[in-house]
RNA sequence: GUGGGUGUAGCUCAGCUGGUAGAGCACUGGAUUGUGGCUCCGGAUGUCGAGGGUUCGAGUCCCUUCACUCACCCCA
């Protein structure tokens, strides 16, 4: 690789064909999933103003304090590329009148950035599929989206996920908790690296889940966040665990469990796997009660989560969806090449879902051949001078052990159908709109 | 931001204590002048990541830098 002046920015990467299979494969997978579940598909711009996710992850975070790509736009806007989809979603529903419209169940999907030391499973622009529901205050919510994203591992056929819960509590005890938990870890500073104490003040919480060996220590005897849970914070979180329980979904109950951005309260989870090295979390979220009425909404609950499609596309066996052509389609001689594209064109729009590959750019029937097999396309036709005459085509199969055959133009596309046992995709509806009125059509 | 490892052909890599590049795969042409996959024979390909230094001479040694990669950190 010698070209080093226009290569793509550190941390951002082409997905090349060899790899766009897997991409479409998870993202209409896990759309179909949500589709089931009644979620309805957001998008919103990549750029926001910085303010806004100050204001939502938190000040002091790592992601905000240095992560973030911004810059000044000309009007003296101070811009950020989103490093997360839950801050944008929310602005999106409190400024379109959403969130006024009943429970809203939504999902998204898209790239996020952030500025970090690229290494496996960790890149500066990453991509998410996230979930949102606001307007449901009960734990019957919380346990529909982890049940929800427990149905995408089936699906996609990962099985070496585990799925961690844990209750913050509400903003009170919380806050309680917090000082709690200050006041045990400056009695034991000296243990602390020096992460965990710049934490100490801003966000003490993170402390729980340090790596370093000698904090871990420290933080096995600190408090314990669930005593100081408060009663209606218990019964939420009992009621998330009996739902699990009642679908057979098992959990690790994770006192440690705290999560990086600020608006988390209540139930929040995690699933890992041991498969992606240090970056083994696959999905997280949890429920953010305050963050709607923080960012200038009336308060309204609010649960989400969000997954990463680079950590999932590393997780998945090479699925490679079959997409190689049915038909590479094989002319030789001048004379032909007209007819050939009458004859192709003609067949495209009598078989609808064909996949065939028209030769360009010459060539003689050997190399054409070769390029016919390295295609994948399941038959080859030939179009020469001699079939141009005798207006006819030959099929010759290349998967197959089977003489190759004469067919008339008139017969071709009858024979292809018979061979080829095409599917037609499924039309996509365009709206939810659209799904109501075809239905009432029907009735 | 901090540390470790790695950069040689499109890909995977070899290149001993410095003597100015090689293999396999892939590509391409032919054997087979209208038929792919197997076999055989031939062919093209490199600013040896970049810049500087030491040396008669650097892919090889030294410095700088960039990129990739793994871990810390962070988190999906």
């Amino acid at each position: 690789m010698a070209t080093s002046s226009l290569q793509a920015i550190r941390g951002m990467n082409d997905v090349l064909p060899a790899d766009t299979g897997v991409w479409r494969y998870i993202e209409q997978s896990l759309g179909d999933i949500l589709l089931a579940y009644g979620y309805r598909e957001i998008r919103t711009p990549v750029v926001e103003k910085t303010e806004l996710f100050k204001r939502s992850i938190g000040e002091v975070t790592d992601i905000v304090e240095k992560e973030m790509y911004t810059f000044d736009d000309r009007n003296g806007d101070n811009l950020a590329l989103r490093p997360e989809g839950t801050a944008s979603c929310v602005r999106a529903v409190l400024q379109s009148g959403l969130i006024n419209q009943g429970v809203q169940r939504l999902w998204y999907a898209g790239a996020m950035f952030r500025r970090e030391r690229p290494q496996k499973g960790r890149y500066r622009q990453f991509h998410q599929i996230g979930s949102e529901v606001f307007g449901l205050s009960g734990p019957d919510i919380d346990a529909e989206m982890i049940m929800m994203t427990n149905r995408f591992w089936q699906k996609l056929g990962i099985e070496n996920v585990r799925l961690h819960i844990n209750s913050l509590g509400n903003l009170e005890s919380r806050s309680r908790y917090r000082e709690a938990l200050v006041t045990y870890l400056e009695r034991h500073i000296g243990k602390l690296d020096n992460d965990s104490r710049r934490r100490l003040h801003t966000n003490p919480l993170r402390i729980l889940d340090s790596k370093h060996p000698d904090v871990r220590v420290v933080v096995e005897s600190a408090p314990c966040l669930t005593e100081y849970l408060d009663e209606s914070s218990r019964q939420h979180f009992q009621g998330l665990c009996d739902r699990l329980d009642a679908v057979g979904i098992s959990y690790v109950l994770d006192d440690k469990l705290v999560r990086g951005l600020d608006y988390y309260s209540d139930t929040v989870f995690e699933w890992t796997t041991d498969s992606l090295g240090a970056q083994g979390t696959v999905c997280a979220g949890g429920r953010y009660d305050g963050l709607v009425s923080q960012l200038g909404g009336q308060p309204m609950p609010a649960v989400g989560f969000a997954l990463g499609i680079e950590r999932l596309t590393e997780m998945l066996p090479d699925i490679q969806a079959e997409r190689s052509p049915h038909i590479y389609f094989v002319g030789v001689g001048d004379a032909v090449q007209v007819a050939l594209y009458r004859l192709s064109e003609r067949l495209r729009s009598d078989i609808p879902g064909l996949r065939m590959i028209v030769n360009c750019g010459g060539g003689s029937f050997k190399s054409q051949f070769k390029k016919a097999d390295k295609s994948g396309a399941t038959v080859a036709l030939v179009l020469g001078e001699r079939e141009l005459h005798e207006h006819n085509i030959v099929v010759k199969f290349l998967r197959r052990d089977a003489p190759q055959e004469m067919v008339s133009y008139d017969q071709l596309a009858g024979r292809m159908t018979e061979i080829l046992n095409i599917r037609e995709r499924p039309k996509v509806v365009a709206s939810d709109a659209e799904v109501c009125n075809n239905r009432q059509a029907s009735v």
